[in-house]
DNA sequence: AACTGCATTGTTTTT
DNA sequence: CAATGCAGTT
């Protein structure tokens, strides 16, 4: 046990006390990954079965990372350790255990996009008012409510939410909560949240299965507590229960997801829940110099609500804190990037030993172009992640109806994808029809010619015959191969191939690596259960960097401040310190967003080891316009002694080379040669509105009403909307679909279809 | 049914 | 500057 060798008595402390409910208070820097590495370790030596330890953190990667350290220590036993994210855990949990809630165990998860999707449909079907009930508003308010635990019927019966409701004139919010609820269900499928809310549900009603887990789950350790929202948070609770064997570490000062349903209350009220607790305070910083660790302390230092610790570093003083002002977005990524050159040379460092860090991520494009120019090689974390690509989405969807036919969302996606002639109408003749014969969409796909008449029955028959090929095929033969097959015979692969486009080529190759992917699943040895339904069961729960293949690669690391919790490096540049940007506009209206807000400054400065740069810029762009920038408020609340100021960059003069776009025109115009930095805080103009000078090539004739045209002749004339003048030279096909060709003087020959084109006929 | 182009709209943060 | 929706067109 010479692990225990390396710890510092608190540390070593904490590692020790295995029984009983304990909370770890961990600042930043101070070892927490170790200690809760070495705990699990720890417990395992001292003869607790791996199969009885369940470990909630808070990214998969963080749980992966973790079960190897573990494995380095106790050997293979590790792999027997219940550990991940809460949302993977509890989702492998209710598999097992689906059938007794009513699900079946091979359950679609619903990411945001299908969730929103589901929702649009419902706020159209109910004939809402789709600008109050916005979607994002309408999925978060249901997003809280179940991670408080509130069902849609105690939604609809609770008198303050329905005056809160009604209040904001949005009454029927658990209206559509209920019809989400239902469809959702219907389609056996969960979101984020029911994952941890059907959890919930499981223990309350089937106290067996509580019972059972609880038996299960003798020592419980959970990483990130402050981050823990009601829903987790009583999970837990429900399974510590019996053994009270919980172990809690956390930091109150790094709670930023309460956007989320995070409770910071989760932390600061533990004691209360557990009273023979056992607190550890974690406060010596390993990671960082004194200046960094105290300019942390002092922005932290501004919030009222904290459990109080006093973190310190016993490191060298170091580099104070440099602050750079750039005077737009595109020059602080200049900026940062050439700093990043010349510190990285002058001290021998690597590409890799470099982060930047943003609040938002449309904040990304700047640095990247800058990084671009200097050739520095540096790579994007989080954004769009590869599960979430359009391609790859398709290609999912036909997976998932293979499985789960009740899928709706995935029906929808790819019924006519790649094109079968199979349109809007049709669809949602689909699902009018589900919905009033009591079926699923499925089968009414597949008694198609029952509920649909005979063109376009045959079309969706094909289809549905060629999902049910796929359920077929997927029970013969390998994930890779049936991934294969569906992929081919769905048409998608050649669809994609015969886009020869740079996109299309991009998102063939995605497919291409989806499959490798998929192979290389097949053929992993540790797997017992292998089929393509195994690779599915957590797609939905992977992110980004779950699929990093290079992950070697010497590059600078750009992401969300968000994403970059739990992690270090030597130097860090935090960027884009400004006003309505961090702290973000959205945060503005309550203290304690606010709070949150610094909370995540405070993790920002945390991440460096050596030296922290902080930058802000006086002007961005914004949705494409220019606006201007006030320094954020986070900067005057530092301690200004650790701060060293570099003010040397210039402001822009009209033939400088990093303002070669829209911005050089409107400095020559509007600076009249004063080209000091205030020039960029006056309001821009708004841009004038080119609506489409071009389109309008023909004025109509004052009073322009289309005619008539069922005896419309050849030789006439006409005129039309935006064609102008012209001459009927041909008239073809029947009725309803007649096809006339016209000379038009202006723009030359067209063919317009009749029942379309508004035609004035000018004389006969 | 499906394509095109124009207009409107929106941005924290993520499992 | 996107992404997305809508109207007009074939």
């Amino acid at each position: 046990m010479d692990y225990l060798q390396g710890l510092n008595p608190e540390q070593r402390a904490a590692v020790e006390q295995i029984n009983g409910p304990v909370m770890i208070v961990a600042g930043a820097g101070s070892g927490k990954t170790r200690v809760i590495t070495f705990r699990v370790a720890h417990l395992i030596n001292k003869g607790v079965d791996a199969f009885n330890i369940l470990v909630l953190t808070f990214t998969n990667k963080a749980a992966r990372e973790m079960r190897d350290r573990i494995t380095k220590i106790v050997g293979p036993d590790a792999k027997n350790i219940w550990m991940g994210t809460f949302h993977s855990v509890f989702a492998k949990l209710l598999r097992i255990e689906a059938d007794k809630i009513g699900y079946p165990s091979n359950f679609t998860i619903y990411d945001t996009d299908d969730s929103k999707s589901v929702l649009r449909a419902i706020i159209k079907e109910m004939n809402l008012d789709d600008k109050l009930y916005a979607v994002n508003l309408v999925l978060n308010r249901i997003s809280a409510a179940k991670n408080n635990l509130v069902s849609w019927m105690e939604y609809q019966k609770n008198d303050q939410i329905q005056a809160d409701d009604i209040a904001t004139k949005r009454p029927m919010l658990g209206t559509i909560y209920q019809n989400y609820a239902t469809r959702c269900y219907r389609a056996g499928a969960m979101d984020f949240d029911d994952l941890l809310y059907k959890t919930n549900e499981l223990l309350k009603l089937h106290p067996e299965v509580l019972n059972k887990y609880q038996h299960k789950f003798k020592y419980l350790m959970v990483d990130e507590y402050q981050d823990t929202n009601f829903s987790q948070y009583l999970i837990v609770k429900k399974l510590a229960a019996v053994n009270e064997n919980i172990c809690v570490v956390g930091d109150d000062a790094q709670s930023i997801y309460a956007f989320r349903g995070a409770n910071i209350q989760n932390i600061l009220n533990f004691e209360k829940d557990y009273p023979d607790l056992k607190v550890f305070k974690l406060e010596q910083n390993y990671r960082s110099t004194q200046n960094i660790v105290n300019i942390a302390n002092s922005i932290i230092a501004n919030n009222k609500d904290q459990l109080k610790k006093r973190v310190f570093s016993e490191k060298e003083a170091g580099d104070k804190i440099k602050v750079m002002r750039a005077f737009s977005d595109n020059e602080e990524g200049k900026l940062v990037a050439e700093d990043i050159m010349q510190q990285r040379s002058t001290k021998g460092l690597n590409w890799h030993d470099f982060a930047i860090l943003y609040r938002t991520n449309a904040q990304s494009r700047s640095m990247e172009e800058a990084l671009r120019k200097l050739g520095i090689p540096y790579k994007i974390y989080g954004g769009l992640s590869f599960y979430q690509r359009k391609e790859i989405k398709d290609l999912i969807a036909y997976f998932r109806i293979t499985f789960n036919p009740s899928d709706e969302e995935a029906i929808k996606r790819v019924i006519n994808y790649p094109r079968r002639g199979i349109g809007d109408t049709t669809v949602d003749h689909i699902i009018v029809s589900a919905d009033k014969n009591q079926v699923t969409p499925f089968e009414v796909i597949i008694n198609a010619s029952q509920y649909l008449d005979g063109r376009t029955a045959g079309k969706v028959s094909m289809f549905a015959t060629m999902i049910q090929s796929f359920q077929v095929i997927v029970k013969n033969l390998s994930a890779y191969e049936a991934a294969l097959h569906i992929a081919q015979h769905s048409g998608l692969l050649k669809d994609l191939y015969e886009d020869k486009s740079v996109e299309g080529l991009n998102r063939y190759e995605n497919i291409q690596e989806l499959l490798n992917g998929i192979k290389e699943f097949s053929e992993r040895e540790d797997l017992e259960e292998k089929g393509l339904d195994v690779f599915m069961q957590d797609i939905a729960l992977l992110t980004n960097d779950d699929n990093d293949k290079n992950k070697d690669a010497d590059t600078v690391s750009l992401m969300t401040i968000h994403s970059s919790k739990g992690l270090e490096f030597p130097q860090v540049y935090v960027v884009g310190l400004e006003e309505n940007l961090f702290p973000s506009q959205m945060s503005l209206n309550s203290r304690s967003d606010l709070e949150e807000e610094r909370r995540l400054f405070y993790v920002a400065t945390t991440r460096a080891e050596s030296k922290l740069t902080i930058s802000y810029a006086t002007s961005r762009f914004k949705f494409g316009t220019l606006i201007s920038c006030e320094p954020s408020r986070f900067l005057d609340e530092i301690d200004a002694q650790y701060l060293e100021l570099d003010f040397t960059a210039k402001p822009a003069s009209s033939n400088n080379p990093f303002f070669g776009d829209e911005r050089t025109a409107w400095t020559s115009k509007n600076s009249s040669g004063n080209a000091s930095g205030d020039t960029f805080s006056k309001p821009k103009a708004p841009p004038v509105k080119t609506t489409s000078i071009l389109a309008k090539a023909h004025v109509p004739s004052a009073g322009f009403a289309p005619s008539d045209t069922t005896g419309l002749q050849v030789g006439m004339e006409v005129e039309h909307e935006r064609f102008g003048y012209g001459k009927v030279l041909t008239l073809e096909g029947n009725k309803p679909d007649i096809k006339a060709t016209i000379f038009f003087k202006e723009i030359g020959q067209k063919q317009l279809l009749l029942k379309f084109a508004k035609l004035r006929i000018v004389n006969n």
